[in-house]
DNA sequence: CCTGCATCTGACAACGTTGTCCAGGCTCTA
DNA sequence: TAGAGCCTGGACAACGTTGTCAGATGCAGG
């Protein structure tokens, strides 16, 4: 595992509430007086914190005008002659200024960023996503600020919460977690909050997800009108909300067709490719096997479709979320594709809409999904 | 596009060099005095600016304290009887009390965020790497910023310069553009840098890449092993570093096989799907057409896989980096596989090597690459 | 009871920026 | 030439936090 032995680590105590136990006297400064900051990098010069970066005062200095002044240059604020301007532009330049947003945002109170704080950056429905946050934050003039949660509900407090001490302007959250309750502080104090893909938990916000009860359900209903009933379902814990509805939705579809579904058919809460394997395995050994497999979620589908490809009998597929390439496979394979960029577009729109303080109740925007079909999901039953 | 009409909008003025312009006199203020602070959220209580947040001041009235004491137990600092510190925690969880990193931040120097400018965090191959930085800044306590470039070298730059403006202490940049001396005052200043899968250009920084001249050498030397002497090539514009090098370790490979490379074979710069495709089906139908094609990154790899896919004869393919479901693809594609969260974390340790103050010479390191054979590179010529 | 010492606490300045407000110089008019 | 009004520039406080330092308190020993 990644280990964090060196000096440079600023866990930046994210928890007031929690830290009685961290009473750690961690005095590693070496008295002397000399010296004011011995976590200075080596190699800077002696100068002000950020290395020895210049300040307004110096180029004011520099400039032989008042620190106010060099501000209104910085900022383009009107009040000043093109004479003046320009002594401060040169000053500026010379001295590689730039100024230090920190302190910017201390003085106005907005920090023009958002948070954003999914699951998996490295999951590949993730990535679209963040970035349509990213183009909405940027169209605003905002930067983005993210981080995983692991699927893991302390991962994602945590998370949250340091970037609230950051004073971010707003939230978008993939929840990880079921309760959202830690968040009403931060809700009350105004910080804009929009939850995706899943609603929060105990608490009233704004939240964009896909229909995930219907599609599923849609992508059942597929596999029924081609003559399936025994239709296996591998899915994530339910726990988790998405699984859930699209568990729902599989039942619904099941029942509207009058099949009674048997627990051997389901498998849920398992998440890594090998258990997932041995599931599917299983569904396609029992002596009664599924014809038809349904999938909750890309990472599944993509482990069901290399336990197919060794099967020998045609088994169909319809998994929920598109999967890049899925069309060029033999057979394509039928998904229920979701638009991870729109969620992310609709929820950073949305998140703006609050900070600029039009801000209506609470709202839970639904956007459809789509029935991708390429092939496994029209296979007909093979027994 | 996007439109960003709406009153918030802190276009946060990175350049001061380039304000001159700018001087627009956008006084919109009300006049009004007795509201200080129209662009407050509707919603919010009125109060300090960050909404209406307790500060340690209020814990400290409220607690009957000084402020310091409430620093002291909010950092865990030693020094505070266990009853003092009870009533200022009773305090703070009574106010919902959040210290503001912000202010922390002026105060300390040292903001425990590195920022990440990538070109798309749409593309799976950021993705994982992202992840990769993100996991190492964890560890060592730090938040992640990032943001996409678009491959647009101003783009790149304009986000760079926010990021030193809001003062992160590293960062970590995929470079889109070839000429990086805008960041001399900044590495002057001591802000870590580290460039991640191209070099920088006309500065001398640390460097993480993949041995992009090797790998692409070693699968076009692994197509004329099999037969292959007319092999296409199909990149992105030689300005990017990773596709000229690429580019090298191809006409590389053909001289050492003595095989004159034809300028019909090549085609470089063309990079969406469309074009990618006109140049693949041009290679093709050439009256001596490529009997294999060597394709320089996943984008192209993809379309390139549809476009042999409907073509009538065999053709072989290894394509410069792993794409998800190659293997599952008949026959299963070849690739020059990298290691995109390697890279992210070796340069991410390297980084906070740089931050710990440690601070070696600029260095160069090179990670390797790795051909994964799965069929599509071991087809024979087909002529 | 006083001194010395250790422990705990709080006043104060500083971080770098921006908002407010006033001073000084200018132009224009009477 | 004086006065009004405008334009430009700068002094100052404030944002919320932390480092410094000195004061207050408690306790032991003389």
């Amino acid at each position: 595992m990644l280990d964090a032995t060196s000096s440079y680590n600023l866990m930046t105590d994210t928890s007031p509430v929690d830290n009685r136990s961290r009473r750690t006297p961690v005095d590693d400064r070496t008295g002397h007086r000399i010296v004011p900051d011995t976590t200075r990098r080596a190699a800077r010069i002696p100068g002000n914190r950020y290395g020895n970066r210049p300040t307004m005062k110096d180029v004011a200095a520099r400039a032989g005008v008042g620190l106010k002044t060099v501000s209104r240059v910085v900022n383009g604020e009107p009040g000043v002659t093109p004479e003046t301007e320009h002594r401060v532009q040169e000053a500026i330049d010379a001295l590689g200024f730039r100024r230090n947003d920190s302190a910017r945002v201390l003085r106005k109170g907005r920090t023009a960023s958002i948070g954003l704080v999914l699951e998996d950056l490295a999951d590949p429905f993730y990535g679209p996503l963040s970035r349509a946050v990213e183009e909405v934050a940027r169209a605003h003039g905002a930067l983005l600020i993210n981080g995983s949660s692991a699927e893991d509900p302390e991962r994602e407090q945590e998370l949250v919460l340091a970037l609230c001490a950051r004073r971010v302007d707003g939230l978008v959250v993939i929840p990880a977690g079921d309760d959202h309750r830690y968040l009403e502080p931060e809700l009350k104090a105004g910080v804009a909050t929009v939850f995706v893909d899943r609603p929060a938990g105990q608490i009233d916000a704004d939240v964009v997800v896909s229909d995930n009860f219907g599609g599923a359900r849609d992508g059942v209903a597929h596999l029924i009108a081609h003559g399936h009933r025994r239709i296996g379902f591998i899915g994530d814990m339910p726990r988790i909300h998405t699984a859930a509805e699209r568990l729902r939705g599989y039942r619904a579809a099941m029942e509207d067709a009058g099949t009674a579904v048997q627990d051997s058919w389901m498998s849920l809460g398992v998440t890594d490719p090998e258990r997932v394997r041995q599931a599917a395995e299983k569904m396609l050994a029992d002596p009664q096997p599924v014809t038809a497999i349904f999938t909750g979620n890309n990472r599944v589908t993509v482990t069901v479709i290399r336990v197919l490809a060794e099967h020998p009998t045609d088994v169909a597929l319809v998994g929920f979320d598109d999967i890049e390439l899925a069309d060029l496979l033999r057979p394509g394979v039928t998904v229920v594709a979701q638009d991870a960029a729109a969620l992310g577009r609709t929820a950073a729109e949305r998140l703006f809409r609050q900070l600029d303080g039009t801000l209506l109740a609470p709202e839970r925007i639904e956007l459809p999904t789509r029935l991708v079909t390429r092939g496994s999901g029209e296979l007909p039953p093979a027994h």
